[in-house]
DNA sequence: CTTGCATACATACAGCCTGTATGTTTATTG
DNA sequence: CAATAAACATACAGGCTGTATGTATGCAAG
């Protein structure tokens, strides 16, 4: 292997210019957010030229796209990883939540997911990069909860409860107190639970 | 009172451009989002000249934020004009859903109110408006049915339902069923009541 | 009623940003 | 080694934002 200069791959090369933009435009999406960060800042932080964007990158949206969907792949995997087999449907659910608010709270996830990522993508290209990652797991845990296939309103169920797991971790990243939103969230699993028992 | 031209008092003409301006921008800040709305493209639906604009308001994020801000006292004026007395808490909970979702049915608000208001103008400040409109009467209909005063958890829960709230809002706007996300809504309210019960 | 001032605009300008078009260098392939 | 394509780099055109400056009209005082 051929460390130092000469001889970079042009699949290296594409590699790292890539990623040296996708962590530059990151971290400036994540200060200032889209709107107020131009391309050439993201460049100037990358050390390459907006030559060198434009060439992987459709514009400035397609970038930012790709910074949200790396964003999302990470929070899915940071979740699956810690999937440990829970007793209980409920059990499953609250344990869920608690590394959906671990992932989540990682600086500028937040609004990169919530915040910016719905309002210049669209909430249907955000529900597109949910469900391409990890969407679907919250939906399975319910209809494992009450025994029964998924149905649309099932669905909205879990679309319902999945808007509030966001607005919690929004809540969280604005540093309000976790716990007051942990518990409120397992508040809401829990009458959940307790109902479907009861039917 | 002389209607044609002439004698324009300041106040009129200031009422004038001001209703001009917002609502040619609301239009257009719906039509096609904030960031591809040009001040150009709003002076000109509104029949005044940019000059007009930075004169009565300090940049176009101003101009938005009391488009946004009007909207939310729509919102919050037609929810409290349809609110009639419940029988119980529960009761009351439903009926305010129904209305909060008719209110937010109206074209474009669910884009206004949820998706370009939380990303241009922050969440805090989207909070800030929510308190000084109709804020707080979800909180207050939670401490009914739980029968005891609102803290910091009950607060929380509030937020998560109002998040649940939003997004069905925003799911019924992009034409997904109503039907579903009422009946879903209604599910979450009812498991809350019967769990309270259950206490 | 006119004189002075403030309000409500209108116009012009400077700076920045985005996307594209075009040029150049480096890898890859036959 | 020749040719082609990829990976940039540079230059440019158009548009938009905010400000600075100019103008006309309402308004209040004397």
């Amino acid at each position: 292997m051929q460390e130092n200069s000469g001889h970079r791959s042009n699949r290296e090369r594409t590699r790292e210019t890539r990623a040296a933009l996708l962590s530059a435009a990151r971290a400036l999406f994540v200060e200032k957010g889209y709107a107020d960060t131009g391309t050439p800042e993201i460049v100037k932080a990358a050390n390459v030229t907006r030559g060198a964007l434009y060439h992987h990158f459709r514009d400035k949206e397609d970038l930012f796209r790709a910074v949200v969907e790396r964003e999302a792949v990470a929070v899915s995997s940071e979740i699956e990883r810690n999937a440990c087999a829970a007793a209980t449907p409920l059990d499953a659910l609250i344990s869920g939540s608690n590394a959906y608010f671990d992932a989540m709270a990682i600086e500028g996830r937040a609004r990169l997911l919530l915040l910016d990522g719905p309002a210049v993508l669209g909430p249907e290209e955000m529900s597109r990069i949910d469900r391409e990652t990890g969407g679907g797991s919250l939906l399975d845990g319910l209809a494992a909860l009450f025994g029964r296939a998924p149905d649309p309103e099932m669905q909205a169920l879990a679309d319902l409860l999945s808007a509030s797991f966001d607005r919690a971790a929004l809540a969280i990243a604005q540093s309000a107190r976790r716990d007051d939103y942990e518990s409120a969230m397992a508040t809401l699993l829990n009458t959940l639970t307790v109902a479907v028992a009861g039917t």
